[in-house]
DNA sequence: AAGTGGTCTAGACCACACT
DNA sequence: GTGTGGTCTAGACCACTTA
């Protein structure tokens, strides 16, 4: 006898019915997500996992590697299974396409030149799922590559997700960190639309270059582990020494 | 005693280990390249493989589900395991991430404007890794969405890949299936380079805007399965009502 | 009814990393 | 040495499709 949530004998009607690693998935997904363990600790091992649980070790295992394959945890033979963390490594690249022309990668600073809370406009409402009445934080930054303006970018926070940002005197520039480790949002994909626009005079004065230059418009919705809608952002990026770069399959 | 190929026992020194299943999925896919089975045909089943290759019938699902993640075979329960091809959909939406601004992706047409054999440009030995003497198909086209031309696209098909293409009088719109079906290259994946770019004279002709506008500048690099350079490709996006959309995680 | 892929389990052994 | 994840196997049963 058995009183495992996970006892897939015992499961609901078939309409509802899920794969038992799905299920495990999910929940040690949930579990992540309510910090059990937080980011960069280890989870127990599969077998632990499996007793705990009630399922086999190799439906363990089959739900670590989905959460693998999602990034949500990383493996690491001989060592053990760990929330994943955003590291600068990742911040900087994984989410960082844009890049200097004929080089590789280059790590990019940022300057941040206002912080503001203000009420969320119509496009930050639509993007966001916002309501009307809802404030957002706004925050501006410069960023640099190779000693060069590179973009700028408007940058808007929902106030539930992170309540009390604009108040705080420490926002580093490795922000997808910060906002792991502050305010408990991991970042898990974006959606990012890309087009070009002519540069405006404030766009001059704040990348140093000429207005009607072309730019890269990029507009950015940030989606959490948990499925929320955390950021909104829009980056103007300059194109004459740089590119967005991607790869699909 | 076993005379498998994949007799992992009795396999190389451990510098060149490599896990069973990982032999069998590179098997497989080498056998696909070769046309053993064609795009579209089924593969016998997971238990005549592993009989066929000496390996449980588990390790063959492993490398099926993996050739699968790269979308070179496509499975369906209760009918079976088949070679992945290039269909109207796939050609048009998977390597297609320009959309009308505020829409579901439509379906997009294309015009063929000219063909011709000629050298190789530089840029595009650079990006084909192609010898200085090589040459290439080069095409031209237009495309079109919602009945307005939204981008115009110079192509670049390196003759070894595509020989006689440029003698072709029945060029179709849908590309990807058509190197599939008649030059045996399976697109497998492209790296995009995104940059914006003012609309020059013959934009302006082409795409019926006005020269100076804003367009996108996409120069592609596209890859087959058995991992060659097949095509170099560089379109010129109108960013008014469209953008390049994509999703990061 | 027969055949396919999908799920779940159990157990053996291997490769790797830390102590 | 001990414990971790990685590979491989074998077998049972389920769900789906087609005939």
């Amino acid at each position: 006898m058995s009183n495992s949530m996970f006892d897939h004998k015992l499961s609901g009607p078939s309409l509802a019915f899920q794969p038992l690693y799905l299920q495990v998935a999910d929940y040690i997904k949930q579990l992540i997500v309510e910090r059990r363990w937080v980011p960069g600790e280890a989870l127990p091992s599969e077998f632990r996992l499996a007793e705990e649980f009630n399922v086999s070790q190799g439906t363990v295992r089959k739900a670590l590697n989905l959460l693998t394959d999602d990034k949500i945890v990383t493996r690491r033979q001989g060592v053990g299974t760990f929330v994943s963390e955003h590291t600068a490594q990742d911040a900087l690249f994984r989410f960082f396409p844009l890049q200097a022309d004929g080089k590789g990668a280059d790590l990019p600073k940022a300057e941040l030149l206002s912080v503001e809370l203000c009420p969320a406009p119509q496009d930050v409402i639509d993007a966001l799922q916002l309501n009307k009445k809802d404030k957002v934080t706004k925050l501006v930054r410069r960023r640099i590559l190779d000693n060069e303006f590179c973009m700028s970018e408007t940058i808007y926070l929902p106030q539930s997700f992170f309540p009390d940002i604009h108040q705080s005197s420490d926002i580093p520039h490795t922000l997808y960190h910060y906002y792991q480790t502050k305010f408990n949002q991991t970042v898990h994909k974006t959606q990012d639309s890309i087009k070009a626009v002519l540069a405006d005079e404030t766009d001059a004065k704040l990348l140093a270059i000429k207005a009607g230059e072309p730019l890269l418009l990029v507009s950015r919705i940030t989606e959490s582990i948990e499925g929320k809608r955390i950021e909104y952002r829009l980056s103007r990026c300059r194109s004459d020494h740089y590119h967005y770069q991607i790869e699909l399959d």
